[in-house]
DNA sequence: CTCGATCCCTGGACGC
DNA sequence: TGCGTCCAGGGATCGA
């Protein structure tokens, strides 16, 4: 599942490997997690690819401006979304395509750009000028960017769980599931601790935690948990270092207390439950919750 | 504003 | 071997 060390990597793979590269066809098969098809189709073919960068959990292909276009020089990207299960990778024209390759942009090299992605949960645009860049300002800070004050404002604004505030991609862009569950260990907070109530310290541990976290998962090229490879297909190293996703009933790494699994804002989440004490009134409004799920059936 | 529920989708795990 | 069922989860959306 690629988060933003995932993209991170990826994104790097590509820039090295596509700047400067033109595309001159495009060939489409299930197009249904693409914004508009048509004009995917019409506006690639000619384009040269400038620069691969990660914007949150999108890569973003910049491109050179369209044929007719010149005097306007809208900026132009192709944004590419992998979702769950998303690859992205060039491979020489006589390879055989893998299953659920949906997206083929032919490229001047003799290679092609393949997107690869079973579930169909990613998503790919074209966009341009105004356009793209609203889409863009839709976003919030990058959470290895964003200074302690913006940080601390982002998070204590709000009375929503701190798990759900940093899968928020407005609030932060390119957290994820494992990564936040990562984080919340390190940092001692429970997920469901409300964002508001964090205390000024335990705000700047978190953002201490995320910024050393994903940037050593991006030193060691992400995580490999399902099927996750780079633009060179090849598997990340982060998950040998993952203390909570995944472990539940396992010894928490730092008390040996057993490893727990509840689901906050949707999502299976992971924390020790002595080292991230609960917050108030959180066990009884679990208690509550799963009466009703039961009173339904 | 915040919540939970539901949908999208396929492959893998599991039970029988 | 082959079913059926459940689960994984990022994001959009909708009703409470």
């Amino acid at each position: 599942m690629p988060e933003l060390p995932e993209v991170e990597t990826v994104a790097r793979g590509l820039q090295r490997e596509l700047a400067g590269r033109k595309i001159l066809s495009v060939t489409l098969g299930k197009a249904d997690f693409i914004d508009d098809p048509g004009t995917v189709e019409r506006e690639l073919p000619g384009r040269t690819i400038l620069s691969v960068e990660r914007y949150g959990k999108f890569l973003l292909l910049r491109l050179s401006a369209g044929e007719g276009t010149e005097e306007t020089k809208e900026e132009s990207a192709l944004l590419v979304h992998l979702g769950m299960t998303g690859l992205l990778m060039p491979r020489v024209v006589s390879e055989p395509q893998a299953k659920h390759t949906h997206v083929v942009l032919l490229l001047d090299d003799g290679r092609e750009l393949r997107y690869i992605d079973p579930r169909r949960f990613g998503r790919i645009a074209y966009l341009e000028g105004e356009v793209l860049r609203g889409e863009l300002q839709r976003f919030g800070a990058d959470p290895l960017e964003a200074g302690l004050a913006e940080f601390a404002q982002r998070i204590r604004g709000r009375r929503a769980r701190i798990k759900a505030l940093l899968l928020d991609q407005k609030v932060l862009r390119g957290v994820g599931n494992i990564y936040a569950d990562e984080c919340l260990w390190k940092a001692k907070i429970h997920p469901a601790a409300l964002g508001a109530r964090l205390k000024t310290r335990q705000v700047e541990e978190l953002r201490a935690v995320l910024q050393e976290i994903l940037q050593k998962a991006i030193v060691l090229r992400g995580s490999s948990i399902s099927d996750f490879l780079d633009a060179e297909g090849l598997p990340g190293e982060y998950q040998r270092h993952h203390r909570v996703y995944g472990r539940e009933g396992k010894a928490c790494f730092r008390c040996k207390t057993a490893i727990r699994r509840v689901i906050v804002a949707g999502r299976s989440s992971y924390f020790c439950p002595k080292c991230q004490a609960a917050p108030r009134g959180w066990k009884k409004k679990r208690a509550k919750s799963r009466q009703r799920a039961s009173a339904k059936k």
